[in-house]
RNA sequence: GGGCUCGUGGUCUAGCUGGUUAUGACGCGGCCUUUACAAGGCUGAGGUCGGCGGUUCGAACCCGCCCGAGCCCA
């Protein structure tokens, strides 16, 4: 029996104890019925440090949604995993163990990043435990584990057995100082000194009446010996004579060809520029699209290549460059050189600038197929809408196939190996996964193309991606059946799953590629919809980053609120949008929380019995009228939440919960002592904590448990919601309520209130106590069998209804309204006619009819607005529902 | 540089396909010891809806430009 105070600090670890214990979240073993299995793909967080606020928020929306559907549904699959097969990964076992991967290995490595990560995991595992998500923690997965390697390179198989991969050679991003191919989520940008240099390239075979030489502007003029090609806009009428001629590079010599593309930016430089193989992402480009020379000048350690002639072996931006630019300046082609700061692409890991190599890479073919993948996107439910629009312009944006293929010692591998002679490409066998080509051999003896007997193992590993991007297929636990020869599901009820939440930031990564993913192995879009969350800024609706200080601490947030308070301020948010966190949208929610309390208290002195019967002669109109409204919140509520209206869903519910019940009914009940009062009290307050379950999961649990479970439990309860309650010992396992349909005088109710609502304010506005009894008030409104509950409340001696009499008020008319949705388009431009002699009292009414501006309105277009004056003994206190209060006490 | 999104009292927000007086919470002022809660109740003040222009009888809402913020892509 709630008593006291709610205290978060013990109620709140006890129950996220109980709920681990007791597997209460546990997704069944057997088979469940996919009609009412309800699943969710988790992000899995990457295991590179610890967690953010963000993830604190993005995971209480997803529990949110967990809960509601566990108690509207089911049977509801809440899984969760930890990334942690990734260079994040491995840079954090480097830093724990003061190692470094090229020391081990690759099974060795891989082993101690499993052991680094298994610490992180179990810290990330008591966080979301201690934020009271409703996670089934007997389905986790760990993208580097044997099982996920094993989706993984099965997923690796099906796509190259489908035609859907190729290698190649191609330019990748390369980290000159680690070494390494990286990804582009692996860069950043970053701000840095240089210099623009203007350079002046001759024109080959120049004739006489045409300029010899032009000027190119460039930060890199190391890469002058890597010069393939010359750019001119193609609008860029001064420069145009050059296309088409021949530059000579300085120092160097060689003859490139001067072409026209539209790619060329005309404000920066000169507005002609030079295409080095590779200096940036452009000069790829230009190089494929104009099937340009390769002429590399940079090696895999960051040195000039012999391409450079005498600078080979300097070290490119250390040395070479500084070297070059003095011998430009010697033969007199250095015509400027000017300080500048721009923007660097690096590796995040190092802050080297990166460059670009060209190395054979694995790709998953996905520009013949953008059409269907659009089709797929748009065949999901997308909360909110908006978010579709980022899916759809990044597939129509796709100008590259998907490179899968890294050049790092821990990761997936790839199940693939090369005969050492003709390079012919032998895949694993799927029976054989997970396996490791370095440690493990081919499947077969010999080269089926060649005969020859040697092979070499593909030592690169998978994009990261690529394997996460598997996870509604981990958690379906698809698989290979070798017997029947064909791809399998453990749990082919959750497959397609039922929602995708993530961030909106990685729409165009795991979103993406998830969707493309699980559709080539399956045929399916693999989500029913995907819920797209916002980002949680601070309280300045700034971003949150470490370098600015401002980043929300997760363990000091929850030292000082509780849980539910926490929760209750994520659920502020509408869906998509970015959230500020705010203290005092925590501080709100306490008090809810505490009113919540303090609410069942008064609920449990007032009845006694948990679960009262319904009284055989029916319940009294207020209580229909109370259990009618709350079947409304819940029809509304639950739209709501099936919609990811989070902020409405939870402000709905709290306004209906404090101002309708405790504020009207619960000052109403007080004053009663009777069945129908205490069947309704105890039901609509069983509703209302099953209700706020989902946002408030701790305080709702202490007090079903305090209150209700005991005979919940034993299926002794009666009356409603008695069948569903009884289903699990825990509030988040019972049923969601069902509307009751009770017959119920709306109309009178909400007169009543609005009598309740003007005795109150009459009573605070004389500076008088609410309990002050008040000699004689008269209603001039049908408010039902609403009296006694009136006079009870306000302490009303004599009360007097005229539910059909005229009210004694004088009516006078203070203007005409205009229904504007008719009278708008109907009469156009002549509204503002009629809108200024209504001003000026020019105007007559007869009967049904308005005639203004020499026109004539129907009923239908206008009403009258008038004013009631009370002269009669008393005070007049609301004219809508008329009250008039004659009180001695008054002064 | 391109795309997408957001901008509503001091703060956070509701406002659906344009239509009377723009919603609620937090904070602020005043009043009320009322047998669940003073961390409560009642009540009041506070907004030219980022700016400018346009469409319309009528714009927070539709269109254009600009400013500020965020994300993604260059």
């Amino acid at each position: 029996m709630p008593s006291g105070e709610y205290d978060p600090d013990t109620a709140e670890p006890r129950w996220q104890r109980r709920w681990v214990d007791e597997e209460t979240y546990a997704y069944p073993d057997d088979p469940v019925d996919p009609n009412t299995a309800f699943s969710i793909d988790t992000p899995p967080p990457t295991v590179s440090g610890n967690l953010h606020w963000g993830h604190v928020y993005g995971s209480i929306l997803q529990d949110i949604v967990a809960r509601f559907h566990r108690m509207y549904d089911s049977e509801v699959l809440y899984p969760f995993g930890y990334d942690d097969n990734g260079i994040a990964s491995e840079r954090l076992t480097e830093r724990e163990l003061d190692v470094r991967h090229q020391e081990f290995e690759r099974r060795e490595f891989q082993q101690h990043c499993r052991d680094v990560c298994l610490e992180y995991e179990e810290n990330f595992t008591e966080k979301m435990q201690g934020v009271g998500l409703s996670i089934d923690w007997n389905n986790t997965y760990r993208t580097i584990s044997p099982e996920v390697q094993r989706v993984s390179q099965l997923s690796f198989i099906d796509l190259y057995e489908q035609g859907r991969e190729y290698r190649q050679e191609a330019p990748a991003i390369w980290c000159p100082d680690c070494e390494t191919a990286i990804s582009q989520v692996e860069t950043e940008d970053d701000e840095r000194d240089s210099h623009f240099h203007d350079i002046e390239f001759g024109v080959a075979g120049a004739s006489a009446d045409a300029d010899d030489a032009f000027t190119i502007s460039t930060t890199r003029p190391e890469l002058l010996p890597a010069c393939v090609a010359v750019f001119v806009h193609p609008d860029d009428d001064a420069n145009q004579d050059l296309v088409g001629e021949t530059a000579e590079i300085p120092l160097f010599g060689h003859e490139v060809p001067i072409l026209a593309d539209d790619r060329v930016d005309m404000e920066t430089g000169s507005g002609i520029v030079m295409c080095c193989t590779f200096g940036d992402q452009t000069d790829i480009e230009w190089y494929q699209a104009h099937d340009l020379d390769l002429r590399i000048a940079i090696d895999a350690s960051g040195h000039m290549t012999d391409v450079a002639d005498g600078y080979a072996g300097l070290h490119a931006a250390t040395g070479a460059r500084e070297v070059i630019v003095d011998d430009l300046d010697d033969v007199g082609a250095l015509l400027d050189r000017r300080a500048i700061e721009h923007t660097v692409n690096v590796h995040e890991r190092c802050g080297t600038g990166i460059e670009f190599l060209v190395t054979e890479q694995w790709y998953i073919e996905v520009l013949d197929r953008t059409d269907e993948y659009l089709e797929a996107g748009r065949g999901m439910e997308w909360f909110p809408d908006k978010m579709f629009t980022r899916y759809e312009h990044w597939v129509e944006g796709l100008q590259w196939d998907w490179l899968i293929s890294r050049q790092r010692s821990s990761g997936i591998p790839f199940p693939v190996w090369y005969c050492a002679d003709c390079d012919h490409e032998i895949v694993a066998e799927k029976s054989a996964l997970p396996v490791d080509p370095l440690s493990d051999d081919p499947p077969v003896d010999a080269c089926p193309e060649c005969g020859h007997a040697e092979f070499v193992p593909e030592d690169d590993v998978l994009d990261t991606w690529a394997t996460s991007s598997l996870t509604p297929l981990i958690n379906a636990g698809w698989d290979w059946d070798e017997n029947a020869g064909e791809f399998t599901m453990d749990r082919p009820e959750v497959y397609p799953m039922d929602v995708r939440p993530q961030g909106h930031d990685i729409i165009s990564f795991w979103l993406f590629h998830t969707v493309i993913k699980c559709y080539e192995h399956t045929g399916e879009v693999p989500f029913e919809s995907t819920m797209i969350n916002g980002m949680v800024l601070d309280e300045n609706r700034e971003k949150m980053s470490k370098s600015k200080g401002n980043v929300v601490d997760p363990d000091r947030v929850l030292a000082e609120y509780p849980v539910d308070a926490a929760r209750y301020w994520a659920a502020g948010s509408a869906i998509g949008d970015d959230l500020p966190y705010q203290e005092k949208g925590l501080r709100a929610g306490e008090k809810l929380i505490r009113k919540l309390w303090n609410a069942s208290k008064l609920v449990e002195s007032l009845a006694s019995e948990p679960y009262p019967e319904a009284p055989a002669d029916g319940l009294h109109e207020i209580d229909r009228w109370l259990l009618g409204e709350l079947d409304r919140e819940i029809d509304t509520l639950t739209d709501r939440l099936a919609n990811r209206e989070f902020s409405k869903a939870r402000d709905g519910l709290r306004s209906f919960f404090w101002n309708t019940f405790c504020d009207d009914y619960l000052e109403i009940a007080k004053q009663r002592d009777d069945p129908s009062a205490a069947y309704t009290l105890r039901t609509a307050h069983r509703r209302f904590l099953k209700l706020f379950a989902p946002v408030l999961a701790h305080v709702t649990e202490e007090l079903w448990q305090d209150m209700y479970a005991d005979i919940a439990g034993t299926g002794d309860a009666v009356g409603a919601d008695a069948g569903s309650d009884a289903a699990g010992d825990s509030i988040h396992l019972a049923g969601w309520p069902e509307p009751l349909g009770l017959d119920a005088d709306t109309d009178a109710g909400v007169a009543a209130m609005a009598v309740v609502g003007a005795l109150r304010r009459y009573k605070s506005e004389n500076q008088l106590p609410l309990t002050a009894e008040l000699d004689a008030v008269e209603v001039y409104a049908d408010v039902g069998s609403f009296e006694a509950d009136i006079t009870g409340v306000m302490h009303v001696d004599d009360l007097t209804v005229h539910p059909d009499a005229e009210a004694p008020v004088e009516t006078v008319i203070t203007g005409i309204d205009l229904e504007y949705a008719t009278v708008g388009p109907k009469y156009g431009d002549r509204v503002g006619d009629i809108e200024s002699a209504i001003a000026a009292d020019d105007y007559e009414t007869d009967g049904e009819e308005l005639h203004v501006a020499g026109v004539t309105l129907g009923p239908e277009e206008f009403s009258i607005e008038e004013d009631g004056q009370y002269a009669g003994e008393g005070k007049l206190l609301d004219d809508d529902v008329v009250v008039i209060v004659r009180n001695a006490v008054e002064a």
